[in-house]
DNA sequence: AGAGAAGTTTACGTTAACGTAAAAGAGACG
DNA sequence: CGTCTCTTTTACGTTAACGTAAACTTCTCT
């Protein structure tokens, strides 16, 4: 009823996952929803977390991995030096994915470049004229 | 001796992997490597195939999805409707790798406005002054 | 009250991708 | 010949990330 909060099946038609996931992730502390007396209630932080983690298992990061890197979106009010901490990390994280990209951009090519020999084959075949 | 072959050992100083790992792999029909009596030698193809393979698990596909892959690099002599097939299935998984690119591109971006934030936290705390 | 739908806990099962240990063969070497 | 070192096969063990089934509560509706 509170439109701020949903039951665990409108979550999971919402984001396509069973509610063995959820409860799952819970148990893992990724998402926190509360409570209505048995009942769990996911709020928007819940949802706003799902959507990332959801994007990071895609990326190929253990749940483990993504628990840490959701640490960083909700920081908080800590200390000094964690903030520094917390910062190192996100830079490490970043570096990560900025390699990843490189490597998937390399990927690509290599991949783009196979398929135009597959291309020739197909043409020499059908075709018979060669481009050279 | 013969340069063109590797040792299973030699294979695991130059990739960083186990002995256990390439015997796994080629169980499942990802390596091929030549025998020389009981021992493995593995070939120049061999060794082009791992790096895909470690690259592959990088990106978190699986080794099954990898080894379809592979398929795609080593095609053969095959006939004209299957090379059409292959054509198709290699476009699938490039369109699979650039929406992967475009969601990293969004990550990256999100994670770096996420560290702009912990930034001007850290600035508020150790000089004070806020730039609003 | 009875039936049904949705949710809960508890707990054993499953798949992928190796780890790890045991037992044995094959070549090199002092 | 005996001992190393490298490799092999066989096979049970392990972790992650859920699946799946059983046995309750709790509402809701007729």
């Amino acid at each position: 009823m509170d439109p701020e909060t949903m039951s665990i099946r409108e979550m999971c038609d919402a984001f396509d996952v069973t509610p063995r996931t959820l409860r799952f992730y819970e148990s893992k502390e990724l998402l926190f929803p509360i409570r209505e007396g048995q009942k769990r209630l996911f709020t928007r932080r819940d949802r706003a977390r799902l959507k990332l983690i959801l994007r990071g298992k895609r990326f190929g990061f253990s749940l483990e991995e993504i628990r840490q890197l959701l640490e960083l979106y909700y920081v908080g009010d800590q200390q000094e030096t964690q903030l520094k901490r917390t910062l190192e990390v996100a830079r490490e994280r970043l570096d990560d994915l900025e390699r990843r990209r490189a490597e998937l951009d390399d990927a690509i090519d290599e991949m783009k470049s196979q398929m135009g020999m597959v291309d020739d084959m197909l043409a020499s075949l059908s075709g018979g004229q060669k481009s050279a």
